[in-house]
Formats: structure tokens, C-alpha cells, sequence
DNA sequence: AGCGGTGGTTCGATTATCGAACCAAAAATG
DNA sequence: CATTTTTGGTTCGATAATCGAACCACCGCT
């Protein structure tokens, strides 16, 4: 079964990049047996490799390969890059692109500003739409029943991030009505964002282009004052976009 | 069988980023029925992504998130990508870091330089040993009898790229006493490079570092001059791969 | 209408997967 | 420092998933 294979590979994180035979079995609930053969084939194709000296198993250069594969064929070097790294260099701060995939935000590019305390997060980084400012930014943008039915996993698993279920619907339409979005010390205590979404040529949601830094440099007022280069890079991006249809799953939470 | 499974992922390149489901079936040589299980398998788990509107299969952006997770382990942000980017700037040409996986280089970081005409290659390429400076200097300091069996298969394969076994193996062992390699015109027409081999801590070749330019250009005088920046970027590297356990195969390469 | 192509599905024979029990060796443990 | 626990790894028969011929419906082309 293919998908008990793959579901090995998601317990690889930059967290947590290392396993031990044993261990990773008991992570992913699977027989070690079972969890032994199956890495010795990605052993054996390239995409894990085994520590000679700790015997433990991390993933291999293929991934670097195969993400080439995806990131050329989005034009993400020629086209996306070079706008995020000018909203970089005009804000300061560091920008982050988003991308929907499957009930979920994750970060896809990230450009570091050049200044000692930045963003700390790191690409690959997966989440409920429910937390940060660019993930909440994109699920305003999703439909009413979506909305509700991420709401509600909201609620079951981690409420803190939540309220009540009627603010937080409120402050979902207000977003959505604003077109942007701006928080301090939501997610992480220091780290303030503001995120404004990404839609593709049929103008459904996308992702989301955000500036983060610190909460202390990036206030709210000096924020605002980003939204012309963000507007502009958003409507650049669309245009992209629009031509090169992003590979990640959301059809389930349009149609 | 995972590795069948993991088979088709190899037939997603940046010059073919894009399949039918009967086109692959017949790349990879399996039934159709196979390949369609395989791929509604990867994209359930988001690995693969089918574009709606062509019903054509491509990569998704799960290997973007997992080539951070490696590149995050390798510290190649941090460490590596510095020591590229000075060697870029220093010589204005573009550098390329070569990696030894399973009896093929394969280019792993390419730093583009910023003239209009540059290396043409992307990241993810991957080829036998005996072709290109990069990958033969990585040859030149593997055992008498891995050089042999690799020149081997290339006589069979791919003969004109090795003329006659005695007159490549003294190559091979010219181009490790002298340490370094210059070559243009040899696989591209246009395309000059000159490349030094990269060492973990047991003095193991691991890869190659290269500047690789238009051979009008890069001649060989203008490359010689690169010898110093390439010869202290090499200790500098070599120094990471002390520490840094590189994830390629290459363990049977070496005993 | 007919042809050859596509993506996708069904179902019984076949074949690989599963996991308890098993090593040897390396860490903890007292 | 002998004992227990835990590690990575293997074996093999019962079991459960894979395979592929034959099958749709659909599309584009003569």
C-alpha cells in the first residue's frame, strides 16, 4: 500500500529530520517489520538514506531533485521570486508565500530579510488555516460551508486558536471585506504579520503573500503602510497565476 | 512494491515535468491499471498534483516542503550557499555543486551568474560519471576498480563519450594528480567548466565544486586564474562535509 | 459512423505484504 | 559488570493487497 509508505515520509520534518527504525514505527503506528521493509526500498530508490554511523534514516537528495522539477515548471525562479524578493527589499522585513493545499497552509517560499532578528519559520511548515494571519487571510476567502467545516475541526482539536465560533466568523468576513489582513502576537508571542490572498485565474483562493517580522518593528501602523506593495505584488502575482496552475489540492474546497 | 511505486516518480523531469497516464504507463513499462492505482495513491498524499482541466499528472508542492527538510539538515542555507555565492561573484560566472549518488553525479545547488549567457543546466540533472568535468573529476578519486566498472558500462552504453579505455583511465589519472579539471566543448558544444573535487572526513570523494560558463568565455587561462577561490572554497566545504553527513549512496562505492 | 486515442473501473487469480517470534549487538540499568 | 531493555534486522506461513485482461465513456479526427 503506497499511501502507508508515503505516510513514513510526513513524519520527516526540519523538527525532526532523523528516526530511528523503532521510534518512526511507533510515530506512524505501523509494525516495525513492516516500517523496515518499507524504508529499505526508499533506501534502495534514493529517496532515504541511512546514517552508516547512527544507522538512523533521513531523506535524501532526490527530494532536492524532484522539488526542482516542481519549482521550474511553476517559473517559480523566473517569475514569483524576483516579486517577493522585491517586496523584501522595499519592506525590510521578511515575505512569505503560502500556498492552500488540502484543508491546509503551507509555507512555500520564504525570502529572509537581511536584518539580525527575522521570521523564524521555515518552508514546509504545514498548518490549520485557523492560525496566523496569512492562513486566516486565505480561509476568508473560501466558502461559507468550508469555512464552517474547518471551524468546527477548530474547535474539536485546538480551541484556544478559535473563541467562539461567531467572532470568529465575524472576523472572517471582516478580512474577506477588507481584502487584507494584519496580527501581532496571535500565533507566536513576538512575531506580527500582514497577509493579503492570492487567487487564481478563476478567482479562487490560492494562498496568501505576507510580510512578517518581529511585533516591536512591525506595528500595525507601520504596516499599513506596506499595502501599496503588497496590493501590487498580489495583482502580479494573480497574473501568474492565472497562467500556471498551481499543483496543490483544493478542489474539494471550491466546488 | 514501493520501489515500482517510487519508479514513476524518476519519470518527472524538468524537461518532461508533465504525463499522461498512458504516456507513463508506457515510459515506465507497467500496466496502465498499475500506473493509475499507483498515482491516485501519490495524489491522495499530495505528492503528485493532476491538473483538472488536462487530466495531466506533475509533481506536487509535498517536495518542496521535503527538499527544505533536507536542505535545513545539510545547512546548506547557512553554510554552503555562502561559499557559492562568493565563489559566483568572485569569478562572475555561474557555480554549480555536484553530488555522488549511486554511481551518477547528480547537480545538487546551482548558483546562476548574473550575465545574460549562463550555464544552461538545472538542478536535479543527473549523469554517468564519465561525462562533463564535474562528474569526471568525482571518477578520478574513486577506486581503480569502480573506475572500471563504470568505464565499463560506458563503453556499452555510450561509447563516444569514452574513446578508448586506456587513454580514459590515464585521464582519470592525470586529472587526480593534478586535483582539478578544465574541459570546454566536451559534452555541450559551447559550454566550458573547470571542477574540483569535494572530500567528507575520511578524505571519500562526495562531489565536485565547478564554474561552468560559455567556452568563449571560460578558456582555460581565464579558468586557471579560478584555482585559488576554488581551491579555498574546496577546504572550506570540505570542512562542512566533516561534520555534515552528506545522504547519497555511495557506501558501495568506497569499500 | 467508425477509428484510435484518452482517463478510469471491475474482479478473480496471483503474488507480495504482514507480523509474531526470532537474532545479535548496542545501550541503559542496577 | 552482569542483567535487562532496546536497538536494527531477518524469517516464513497465513493473509490480504496487487495485478491485468476486458471493460466503460468520452474525445478528436477522418
Amino acid at each position: 500500500m503506497v499511501i502507508k509508505a508515503l505516510s513514513l515520509l510526513d513524519a520527516f520534518t526540519v523538527e525532526n529530520p532523523s528516526w530511528g527504525l523503532r521510534d518512526l514505527s511507533r510515530e506512524v503506528g505501523l509494525s516495525h517489520t513492516v516500517v523496515h521493509r518499507l524504508l529499505k526500498s526508499f533506501v534502495e530508490s534514493g529517496y532515504i538514506f541511512q546514517n552508516p554511523e547512527t544507522k538512523k534514516y533521513e531523506l535524501g537528495i532526490k527530494f532536492i531533485e524532484l522539488s526542482n522539477v516542481v519549482e521550474e515548471k511553476l517559473q517559480i525562479y523566473d517569475w514569483i521570486n524576483p516579486i517577493l524578493e522585491k517586496v523584501g527589499s522595499e519592506t525590510g522585513e521578511s515575505v512569505v508565500l503560502t500556498i492552500l493545499d488540502n484543508n491546509e497552509g503551507a509555507f512555500v517560499k520564504i525570502v529572509e530579510s537581511g536584518k539580525s532578528i527575522k521570521f523564524g519559520e521555515s518552508v514546509g511548515r504545514r498548518s490549520p488555516l485557523y492560525v496566523g494571519a496569512s492562513h486566516k487571510v486565505i480561509l476568508a476567502h473560501l466558502p461559507q460551508e468550508v469555512q464552517d467545516t474547518i471551524i468546527d475541526q477548530g474547535l474539536e482539536k485546538q480551541s484556544e486558536y478559535i473563541g467562539s465560533r461567531e467572532s470568529f466568523s465575524e472576523k472572517l468576513q471582516h478580512i474577506k471585506n477588507k481584502g487584507w489582513f494584519y496580527t501581532a502576537g496571535e500565533t507566536y508571542n513576538d512575531v506580527a504579520a500582514i497577509s493579503i490572498p492570492l487567487f487564481d485565474r478563476k478567482e479562487y483562493v490560492l494562498g496568501s503573500l505576507s510580510v512578517a517580522g518581529p511585533a516591536f518593528r512591525l506595528t500595525e501602523e507601520h504596516a499599513i503602510k506596506m499595502l501599496p506593495i503588497l496590493k501590487e505584488s498580489q495583482r502580479e502575482i494573480n497574473k501568474i497565476f492565472s497562467k500556471v496552475i498551481f499543483p496543490s489540492r483544493r478542489d474539494h474546497l471550491i466546488n
